[in-house]
DNA sequence: ATAGAATACGAACGATCGTACTATTAAATC
DNA sequence: GATTTAATAGTACGATCGTTCGTATTCTAT
């Protein structure tokens, strides 16, 4: 059954709701998901309130779909081209430099989509913030794993879970600063501290330096 | 020249001022400024929406008067007693304690007031994004200081600008995770980085011990 | 051919937004 | 006591919010 692929109104339903998060996860990055009005979203896309409401059915529908919109181009930027790279510190490294990359490419103009939301929903309960919840639980417990796949390279990591914290940290830092102060040099300041912080824990440093492994396949080195 | 201070009318517009600042923060510091709402404030106070508005002009201006009111909580919740701490390594402490304790109290409702307000303006350009750039350079500075201060406890300390922003990283760290989990595990993590981190620069390790420095006046001791 | 489903639009809804204008009350100044 | 100033309320304005309803269009399935 390739119905569903032929179907020409999905197919069409389909393609008008990835434009409409393509463009709902940029203005949410900016404005927050509440802040991200149907109207102004219709406005830009060029079509109609009713049409986007249409396509979505209520406002939570929307943000909802925009969260998820956000977590695959996350995915698609960060987690699987740092899946590519060797296991063990290169990925935990690479992860780090992924990350940073994405924030400061502004991959979504208001930096990191999740750090964007989670601020603006992190005291009100509701089906936003679990989801955003959850995404965090994913995304330390990944940086987790990696930690603890690296540790034969790092002999003196106790607790992956707190590295992982710190890491997280340092990061969201960097974001947070750039955005505010419109300037690079925390990315910079984010580097080195993980950089120091992993080779206080018995890395090798010539695994550390820039660049990150190319998203391209394995280079010829 | 008393006047200001006994015009009546004046003394009762400054506590009405006030009154509306003290919901205002908590309000600002959930909602956003952005989603802190005249009508929804005037409301909770009791009061009219244009008695509100009139007491501070435009919706801008008591945008800039409720992040002032914030600073002054800020203030006195951390600056002031960590200016009573005794000057060095147990003051630059101090301020971690101070600053964990402030964002675990929930002295303002949605965690710390200026990460709430700063991740919902760092990409709006504006007045706003302006002021709130200003208070972070002072916080980062203030910081810095504190560090440069305890160079002689810290001995292998080399960058104060880069031990400022890790601090302050972890911390904002601790208290988005704790807002979005819903858990208080997160400042023990914090606490611990930071400790190692000072420990790893030559600190004494009985410096950093909890509790800090109690905001009462300067103990027996 | 025709019934049904999915996409899209336009118009209108009640609610709320920030703001402006007017009036009333209380306090200070002359 | 009259005038000025500040605080507050009341009302109304235009804009925008999310949502609903009716309808036209496009494609699939019978």
């Amino acid at each position: 059954m390739t119905a569903t692929e032929l179907d020409g109104r999905r197919r069409r339903g389909n393609a008008s709701r990835q434009a409409t998060l393509d463009r709902a996860v940029q203005l949410a990055s900016t404005e927050g998901l509440e802040g991200l009005s149907i109207g102004q979203l219709a406005t830009e896309l060029g079509a109609s309130k009713s049409g986007v409401i249409a396509l979505f059915g209520t406002k939570l529908d929307l943000q909802l779909a925009t969260i998820e919109a956000a977590r695959s181009v996350f995915i698609a930027t960060v987690i699987e081209p740092a899946l590519r790279v060797q296991r063990g510190l290169p990925r935990l490294w690479a992860i780090c430099e992924l990350w940073l990359d994405y924030s400061e490419a502004r991959v979504f103009q208001g930096g990191c989509f999740f750090r964007a939301v989670s601020a603006e929903n992190g005291s009100k309960p509701g089906p936003v913030r679990d989801t955003l919840a959850a995404i965090d639980v994913d995304w330390l417990a990944f940086i987790e794993r990696a930690a603890t796949s690296a540790q034969p390279d790092l002999p003196r990591l106790a607790d992956a879970v707190q590295l992982a914290f710190e890491t997280v940290a340092i990061m969201d830092g960097a974001n947070t600063a750039s955005l505010l102060h419109g300037s690079a040099r925390y990315y910079e300041l984010a580097r080195s501290a993980i950089r120091d912080r992993l080779i206080a824990l018995g890395a090798d440093s010539a695994v550390l330096s820039r660049p990150a492994a190319p998203t391209a396949a394995p280079a010829t080195g």
